[in-house]
DNA sequence: GACTTATTTATTCACAGTGGTTTAATTAAG
DNA sequence: CTTAATTAAACCACTGTGAATAAATAAGTC
C-alpha cells in the first residue's frame, strides 16, 4: 500500500537526488546539477545553499569553460557526515570510520576463531566507541549511524566448522540489531555481509558504470548481493543473494564428497572451504588461505583442477541468476590472491561467452574493484544510504 | 542518474497513489483514502474531485458506519479509461478490450500455426481496430494504449517446431513495436508474454496478498515473470524471467534426449513440448494438449512419470530463483487442465517444503488465479500501468 | 414518543507555508 | 558587447492547518 507525499517529501527527495549526483560526479556546478536533475537552476541554488549551511556540501573554487561567468564548483563536504562500518565474520572483524565522501578515515581490526555472540558484540561496541572517540568532539555528532555487515547464519555449517552444538544454538538465536541498539547510542543498520559488499561496489566501485549486477564474494563459504536499478535488493527476509545453497550440477572431482541432500550446492564446490578440502585431499595440507602462494609450485596442478571445477559450478549459478534477472554483469571478488581472482574472472567470462545461446546477451564478468574491505565499507555505506539516497521510500513520510 | 521533481510531479504521484488504492479497495471514502495514503483529507478531496471531473472516479452512494456523517464512497469509473491487450503466440492470438476497473469488455481470438510476422501484425491491427470501433465513439478517445504480450524469441526453438530457416530469420529480425507504431494510432507497449501474465496476477490475482513472486507459465515451452515490491522487474534487456533456458540437472527419464549443450534446460523437461515428446515416446501419440483427457485412463502412468520428472527440474529452478531473490512465492500456471496444474502445484509445494534447509523460509507455491487469458489481460494492464501506477518514474518529469 | 441538544464523523473553506518556476536583472569572464 | 552562470523578486501549484459546516447517532427533556 503506497503512501502519498507532500512538499517536504518532495524537497527531501530533490535534496537526495542532488547529493547522489554530487557523489557520483565528485565536482559539479549548480548549473550542471540543474540540467542533470531536471530542475531549474533556482531550485538547485536553494537546495545547495541549504546543504552548504548544513555543512554537507562545500565550494571548491571556480572553473572557466570558454565564455561567460566561471562556474562555482561544489562537492560533498567530507566532514559533513560520518558513518561507522563493521564487518563481523567467523574469523575476524573490521571496524572503520568513513567520511561523507566515502574515504576511510580510520580503522581497527581483530582476528579470532569462531567467536561467541557476546564476545563479538563486545568487540563491536569497543571498536565503535573507539572510532567515535577518535573524531574531534564537534564532529562526533555528525556520525549518522553504524552499519553492520555479517553472515546471516553464523550458526550454519556447524559440522564443517567443528562448532559445538551449544555455540551453534546461541548463534541461531542471535539478533545483532537487538543486542547493539542498547549498547550504542547511534542508529544501527544490519545487512548480510555480501549484500553490504555489493553496496560498496555499487557506490564506490563498478557501480559508476553498472546498475544491475550480481555481486559474488568467495570467503570461507560463498555469498552474494543483488543490485537492481542502482539499489540493493535484499529480498523479503533480507536473504537475497544467498548463493551458498544454490543448486548446481554435481562435481566430477573425486575430492568432492557425494551429494547428501537433493542436489549439490555452490558452497560445496566454490568456497575456500572447498578449495582447502581439495588441496588437503591432494596431499597439500593448508591451514589458512595465506599459505597458498608458498604451496604453489607443486600444488599448481591440484589448484587448476579445483579452478576448472569451480568454473563449472559457477557458470551454472550465473546462468540461473541471469535467467531469472537479466543482469548487466556479475561482479566477482574473493578472499584469495588477486591473480587467482582475476584468473577465475577471466575463465568465467570466457565460459559464459561460449555457453551463451545466440541472441541472448551475455552478462559481463568483472572483478570487484573495492578490495578486501568491501564488506566493512559496504556496512559503512548503509547509514548514508538510509539518510541520503533518493529511493522511493523517501517520499513516504511527509515531515 | 535520478531526476528531481516539482509540485506537478508530486501531484501526479499522489493522484496515482489514490488511484492504486482505489483499485485495490474497490470502494473507499475520501477519509479512508487519506488515512491509507498518509495525506490530509483536504489533499484527498482536491485530488478525488479533480479525478471525478476527469471521469476517472465516480461516486457510489453513501455508507453509514455508526455515528457521524455517512461516508460518500468512491470507486474507479469503469468507463474512465480503456486499454487493449494482445497476446500473440505461436498458435493463437487473443485481443481484448479492458475497462478501467479491469473487466474484459470484449474479446476476439484466432488460431493458426507458426504465423509469419506480417500475418501476425495484420491480425493485431485488425483486432485492435475492431475493438476500438466496438466502443461508443465518445469513449474511443479514452483508450490509453495497446499492450502487446508475446514471446521474445519467436524464431527460437526452430528445430523443435519445424520452422523454416527463412521464417526463423524473419522472426529474429522482427520488432513488434516498430511494426505497430505506424499502423495503430495509440501508444504501444510491448512486454514478454509471461511477464505480462505476471502483471495480470499482480494486479488482478494473487497480487492482493503477495508483492514479491516469480510467476511461471508452462505453455508450448516455459517462461516466467518477476514481480518485486509490487512492480514488474523486466531486466536490462526486458528479458527477466527467461526460465526456458535455465540450467537444471539432467533427467533420469529415458525419453528425454541426451544433453546437447553444457547443461540441461528447464524447457527441455518442463513444457508442453516435453510432455508431448514423453507421451509420444511412451506410445500415446498426442497432437494438441486438448487431447490429453481422452488419453488419460491408459496414459496415466506415463503422465505420472513426466510429472515426477518435471517436479525434479522445477524444484531446481525454484531453489535457484529464491536463492538469488528471496521471494515470497512462486505462482504457477499452465496451458494444461486445471486439475493437472493443481497437482503440479501441490507436488511442488511439498517438494519445496521437504528440501528447504532448516532456518530458511520456503516460498509458498500457488496456482495462478487469473486464468487462461492471463497473458492478454496482462498486456491490457500495461498501458494502465504506465499511465496510472505510482512507480518511481512518475516523479521524473515535472509537467 | 416528540423535540431538543450534544456528540461524533466526514467533508469543506479560507488562509498560510513550502517549494519549484518564471522573468528579468546581475555578475564575470572573453 | 557578447556569452554564460548566477541570483532576486514575483508567481504558481501543491499540501497543510484550523475553523466551520453537514449529517448522522445518542442522550436528555418535556
Amino acid at each position: 500500500m503506497s503512501k502519498g507525499s507532500n512538499s517536504s517529501g518532495l524537497r527531501r527527495y530533490n535534496e537526495r537526488v542532488l547529493i547522489s549526483e554530487l557523489r557520483r560526479l565528485g565536482l559539479a556546478s549548480k548549473f550542471e546539477l540543474a540540467k542533470l536533475a531536471n530542475l531549474t537552476p533556482q531550485a538547485v541554488t536553494r537546495i545547495i545553499d541549504d546543504l552548504e549551511l548544513a555543512d554537507l556540501v562545500e565550494q571548491r573554487g571556480k572553473v572557466q569553460r570558454g565564455l561567460g561567468q566561471p562556474s562555482t564548483m561544489y562537492a560533498l563536504n567530507p566532514k559533513g557526515a560520518f558513518s561507522i562500518g563493521v564487518n563481523a565474520g567467523r574469523n575476524d572483524i573490521q571496524i572503520l570510520l568513513m567520511d561523507f565522501c566515502g574515504n576511510v578515515v580510520s580503522k581497527v581490526a581483530h582476528e579470532f576463531r569462531l567467536p561467541d555472540p557476546d564476545f563479538l558484540i563486545d568487540k563491536i561496541v569497543q571498536g565503535v566507541n573507539y572510532l567515535q572517540g577518535s573524531l574531534a568532539p564537534e564532529l562526533q555528532t555528525r556520525i549518522v549511524g553504524v552499519g553492520l555487515a555479517m553472515p546471516w547464519f553464523m550458526g550454519a555449517w556447524q559440522r564443517e566448522l567443528n562448532m559445538s552444538d551449544e555455540l551453534a544454538q546461541r548463534w541461531n538465536a542471535f539478533n545483532p540489531r537487538a543486542q547493539l541498539v542498547g549498547k550504542i547510542n547511534l542508529p544501527v543498520f544490519v545487512e548480510n555481509d555480501c549484500s553490504a559488499a555489493a553496496v560498496a561496489e555499487l557506490k564506490l566501485g563498478c557501480g559508476n558504470r553498472i546498475n544491475n549486477f550480481l555481486y559474488i564474494f568467495i570467503g570461507t563459504f560463498v555469498g552474494g548481493g543483488v543490485i537492481l536499478h542502482g539499489e540493493l535488493e535484499s529480498g523479503v527476509h533480507g536473504n537475497a543473494g544467498a548463493l551458498a545453497s544454490m543448486p548446481v550440477s554435481s562435481s566430477s572431482l573425486d575430492t568432492v564428497p557425494p551429494v547428501t541432500g537433493a542436489f549439490e550446492t555452490l558452497a560445496n564446490r566454490v568456497s575456500i572451504y572447498a578449495l582447502r578440502r581439495h588441496l588437503n585431499a591432494r596431499g597439500f595440507p593448508i591451514g589458512t588461505i595465506s599459505e597458498l602462494p608458498s604451496l604453489l609450485p607443486t600444488a599448481q596442478a591440484a589448484l587448476d583442477e579445483w579452478i576448472d571445477d569451480a568454473i563449472d559450478a559457477f557458470s551454472f549459478v550465473i546462468f540461473s541468476a541471469t535467467g531469472v534477472l537479466d543482469l548487466e554483469a556479475i561482479v566477482l571478488d574473493a578472499n584469495l590472491p588477486r591473480e587467482l581472482v582475476q584468473l577465475l574472472v577471466d575463465k568465467l567470462a570466457q565460459r559464459v561467452n561460449v555457453l551463451t545461446p545466440t541472441g541472448v546477451l551475455a552478462p559481463q564478468v568483472l572483478i570487484g574493484s573495492v578490495g578486501p574491505d568491501a564488506r566493512a565499507i559496504g556496512g559503512a555505506i548503509l547509514p548514508f544510504y538510509a539518510n541520503f539516497s533518493p529511493d522511493k521510500n523517501v517520499m513516504l513520510s511527509g515531515d
